[in-house]
DNA sequence: TTAAGTGCAAATTATTTGCAGTAAG
DNA sequence: CTTACTGCAAATAATTTGCACTTAA
């Protein structure tokens, strides 16, 4: 569960300031931990804020649930981070904000990316008038063989 | 938000019956009421708890909402029901229980059905080994046009 | 210096559960 | 009769918020 975060290290860093600077957001020390955690390495992540706050408490840089709550809604509102809805309970986030389609592991409650260019839409229901489609989210929610 | 619910008369109660039936689920005074409401008039419906504890007080067979919450997950376990994941907030019950795509509409909270037929999928990422899909959700969002 | 960010504790919201009473088979 | 269902009140769980303190600009 906190093994699948970004390997600290000074290029974490340098990535980490930058995609908070990208949203004007003030470096504080637990935005750059938790920007580390989630970009340090350039790949997508999936994040509750359980495993958020684990993964920090895990790398000797603990940051307070509340502000966890408050920096991934602050990431959010920024642009920097999307949420998905895919289980009622809980919240995830991903690094990665453009449109693109998601495995969901009922087992564990992961949620990883799916390959986008394995999906071909064909044709998308068109919006009603007057709306516009703001976002289409596709779950394709996996469950172990018997 | 009440007025969303199947007209009632006998041959809701009817409906409503039949469908308990298909579940063995005990047909209670208060699940004949909710399921008459629901599929009184075979049409599709989405709800939340609160809608249809509202529409229950309205009709004037007061449910109580936890009587709302134990039914909603009966009739789900019973497969009358879908659960479908929009928000991370709430949940929402899907009277059609195959898989189909769904607008929401951002504003209104609100989760109706998508024409099935206008959505074309041509090619979906394969589940990995050893698992299977479960179910494919489609969430398509949608915001009034400014 | 000063407005924004942090963290604790308390508050909220959605949902579940324990249990005594009620009703369906 | 007997087991499942209902509803209240209390318990949980996820998330938000008030507020005094800290820190980046």
């Amino acid at each position: 569960m906190t093994q699948d975060f970004a390997p600290s290290g000074p290029e974490a860093q340098e990535r980490a300031a930058q995609w908070l600077g990208l949203a004007g957001l003030r470096p504080t020390r637990q935005r750059r931990a938790l920007a580390a955690l989630l970009v340090g390495d350039g790949e997508n992540r999936h994040v509750t804020a359980e495993s958020l706050y684990a993964a920090a408490r895990d790398r000797g840089a603990p940051v307070s649930l509340a502000t966890i709550y408050n920096t991934l809604r602050a990431f959010c509102d920024a642009g920097l981070l999307a949420e998905i809805a895919v289980d009622a309970t809980r919240s995830y986030f991903d690094t990665r904000t453009d449109d693109h389609p998601h495995f969901f592991w009922e087992d564990s409650q992961v949620l990883t990316d799916a390959p986008a260019e394995d999906l071909t839409i064909l044709h998308l229901p068109q919006a009603p008038e007057g709306c516009e489609v703001a976002r289409v989210d596709v779950v394709i929610r996996l469950r172990r063989r018997r």
